[in-house]
DNA sequence: CCCGTTTATCGTCGGTTCGACGATAAAGAG
DNA sequence: CTCTTTATCGTCGAACCGACGATAAACGGG
């Protein structure tokens, strides 16, 4: 990390072996941006910042931050993670979402983000809702309340919504929001929150239990959710589900 | 485009707002790649060029090049789908497939690279297979023999055919690759090429002809395919499959 | 003109999966 | 002990799929 401006020094480096970049070409800024789901409080939240400069001093937005020199773009997703006060742990899923580069995105100038989409338990995820910290989680049905979302974060951050969405109907990837042994009506749960749809719990437990190497019971039981008492699972080694978990059709009536 | 050396114009300008990057960022360049992929020949192909500069010259890589100021990433990724004389007209389907930033990918420094992944019939797509020019089809079982591809275009590559692969079972892009009227063996023929499996007739006349908004009737026939003549269908509004298309499991024996 | 070949299209049959829902089991609350 | 809550097992019909038979409509060669 040096000081003084030297705004692109990656750019000209590395002369050596008779290959250099074109002189001019376009320098850009990059960034990720991390869309961080949990669920907690029986709905479904994302971790949000309150910026601290500007442009859009003090609005709600994504936890991110510039990419270091010899940093890879995965890398700088965990490390920007392992610096938000709202994540204990590394996060149980990490997949890079997509690229956002329009040039007027960022008033300073072109800058480049990679966003990411990250799922993790509640227990990593301390940080209260209604802090005035810098971090706070925002349910994602009201992200949208309030002052807008910097940047093109509330793009980015819908964008990633679908991408969750999709994402737990075709792999295991709903079990990023468990515990590590957690009942299936608590997976049921997640699926409930997530999709902001109802599901059959008889037909629910057939088809998660039914399917091979998606779940891997403990022989254990507990009585958290009231009731009769529940098996606890673990996560099993399957990573795709096939046949897809069913997203139930929006009913219009 | 201006011609002296100035690296990175646009990171230091727009200082006004009272807001201007960090000084101390690292720049980086900004380029686009293309999957693109037709199926010709009886065969899925990709579009390779040949380098013509350090590094790898002469090596075949993915067709593709820096992002221009002021220029969007999809923006981009049309422009230098022009420029190659392998494509005459837009491709049917053009979509954003992942970014590849690790720091050592280029040798000449710091270049992050946004891959796009596009579709297009054959008759967009004149080159001939074995010319000496630098564009050139390939099948995309080849790509990998002879010299391996520039950079992590192997990588790219890969993720662009699984992409693709996928991308059929639950959305309508494999007509992306037919020409506007197309009947339902052609249809099939690209599945079956880009699945590398064979598909039952009935069975696949059934289904998407089953599939509302996938296939809209012309009324009209063809028989330039042989026997019986067959209808001539063009694509419909339906963007997702559902149900999706099941790709056949692989075979041990 | 008849006939075999090729391809298109329609149907049938059995197995799997899904949604809707009944029935039973096992805990805690009062 | 009864009521409530939740978990789990079954049942039934509809939808869908894979395998495959049957028919239709073109062509080419005798």
């Amino acid at each position: 990390m040096p000081s003084p401006p030297e705004p692109s020094p990656d750019t000209t480096a590395h002369p050596d072996g008779g290959a250099a970049l074109p002189p001019d070409l376009v320098a850009v800024a990059l960034s990720v941006d991390l869309v961080l789901l949990t669920v907690r409080e029986e709905r479904l939240q994302v971790l949000l910042v309150r910026r601290g400069i500007e442009p859009f001093l003090d609005r709600p937005a994504l936890p991110g931050g510039f990419v270091r020199p010899g940093e890879d773009l995965a890398e700088a997703a965990v490390r920007e993670l392992a610096e938000e006060p709202g994540l204990r742990h590394p996060p149980a899923h990490l997949e890079q979402l997509a690229t956002y580069g329009t040039p007027q995105r960022d008033p300073r100038g072109r800058v480049v983000t990679v966003a990411f989409l990250a799922l993790a338990p509640q227990s990593r995820t301390p940080i209260a809702g209604t802090d005035a910290a810098a971090s706070h989680w925002a349910p994602v049905a009201t992200a949208d309340d309030g002052p807008g979302l910097a940047f093109d974060h509330a793009t980015i951050l819908a964008d990633g919504l679908e991408r969750a969405r999709s994402k737990i109907e075709y792999s295991a990837a709903a079990t990023a929001f468990c515990e590590p042994e957690f009942t299936v009506a608590e997976l049921r749960r997640i699926y409930e929150l997530v999709w902001s749809a109802r599901l059959d719990p008889r037909n629910f437990h057939r088809k998660v239990t039914g399917t091979a190497g998606f779940l891997v019971p403990t022989g254990r039981f507990t009585t958290r959710d009231g009731g009769r008492p529940a098996e606890l699972y673990r996560r099993g080694d399957a990573s795709v589900l096939y046949p897809a978990m069913l997203r139930p059709v929006p009913r219009l009536p």
